[in-house]
DNA sequence: TTGACACGACGAAGACGTTCGTAGTAAAGT
DNA sequence: ACTTTACTACGAACGTCTTCGTCGTGTCAA
C-alpha cells in the first residue's frame, strides 16, 4: 500500500488557487484564471506555472485526458484547513485553542448567528468525544 | 502625529523568534538564541541577523544602550495573534470564524477544560459587543 | 490549407527567506 | 600589555516563491 507522504504547507499564491478549486469543484487553468482575475490581475501563464507546481507538490492532481487538463485537490478542504489551523495554533497560540478562538473573534466582528454556530459546533464535539 | 505603518506578517523563522520574545519579555540576541537552541540547532549569527532585519521590518524595536541590544516586540502579542489569525481566516476559511473553530478543534483533540473556556471566552465577548 | 487561437511546457528573472562565515570592536580576564 | 571572549555588522550563498515571455503543438473556422 503505498503512502503518499503529505503535501507542503500551501504558499499564499497556492492557497489562492486552492480556494478557487475547492469552491468551483474540478477546474481547469482557465477556470482558475478568470475566477482569481476578478479579484487581481494575474497572467495567464502564471496560474498555470503554479498549478503544475502544485501538481508536483502533491497538493493537486491532473488529469491529462482532456486536452485542457482538469485539476483538482489531492487532499480535502477539511483536511488542508486542519493542517493550516493545527500550524498556526502551535506557532502562534502556544497550542491554546481558546487563544486561537479569541484571535479569530478580535479579528473580525463575528454576529450573533455566527456565535450561535460556534456554541452549537463545540456541542456536538463535545458529545463525539464523550 | 506619525502612524508606523503596519508592520508585514512574520515569516516562520520569525515567528519562533516572536514566540520567545513573548514568553520571555525584551530579550538579547543570546537570550533567544538559547532558547531556540533547546528545539532544534541554530547558530547565533544567524539568529542575530534574523531580529536585525525584523526591527528592519517594524517586527521588532531594539534599544542599543547596552553593549547587548536588547529587542522587544513593536506590536503586542494579541496584535499580531490577531492578524494572522484574521489572515488565515480570510484566506483559507472563506472568512467563516464557525469554520476556523472547527479547524482548531479537529487539529489538536481539545479537553474539556479547555471547550469551557471557549465557552465562556464566546459568553463575554457577547456581553462586551451588546 | 491556412490563419487565428487556445493550451501546456519551459526557462529565466527578480524578490524574498534563511543560513552561515568572516571581520571588526569593545570588554574582560591573565 | 596581551589574549580571549562576547558582541554587532555585513556579505554571500542557496533555496523558494512568484511572475512572465516564448515556444511548440493541436484545434477550429474561413
Amino acid at each position: 500500500m503505498i503512502k503518499t507522504p503529505d503535501p507542503p504547507r500551501p504558499t499564499d499564491a497556492e492557497l489562492d488557487i486552492l480556494a478557487v478549486v475547492w469552491s468551483r469543484g474540478p477546474s481547469t487553468v482557465r477556470d482558475v484564471h478568470d475566477a482569481i482575475r476578478r479579484r487581481k490581475p494575474a497572467q495567464y501563464t502564471t496560474i498555470l506555472k503554479l498549478m503544475q507546481i502544485m501538481a508536483e507538490k502533491g497538493l493537486l492532481r491532473r488529469d491529462e485526458s482532456e486536452r485542457a487538463h482538469v485539476y483538482e485537490p489531492c487532499r480535502t478542504k477539511e483536511w488542508t484547513r486542519r493542517q493550516l489551523a493545527g500550524d498556526l495554533l502551535e506557532r502562534a497560540f502556544g497550542g491554546s485553542q481558546a487563544n486561537f478562538v479569541l484571535g479569530a473573534l478580535s479579528a473580525r466582528k463575528a454576529s450573533r448567528a455566527e456565535l450561535d454556530e460556534i456554541r452549537q459546533l463545540l456541542d456536538e464535539y463535545e458529545k463525539g468525544t464523550r
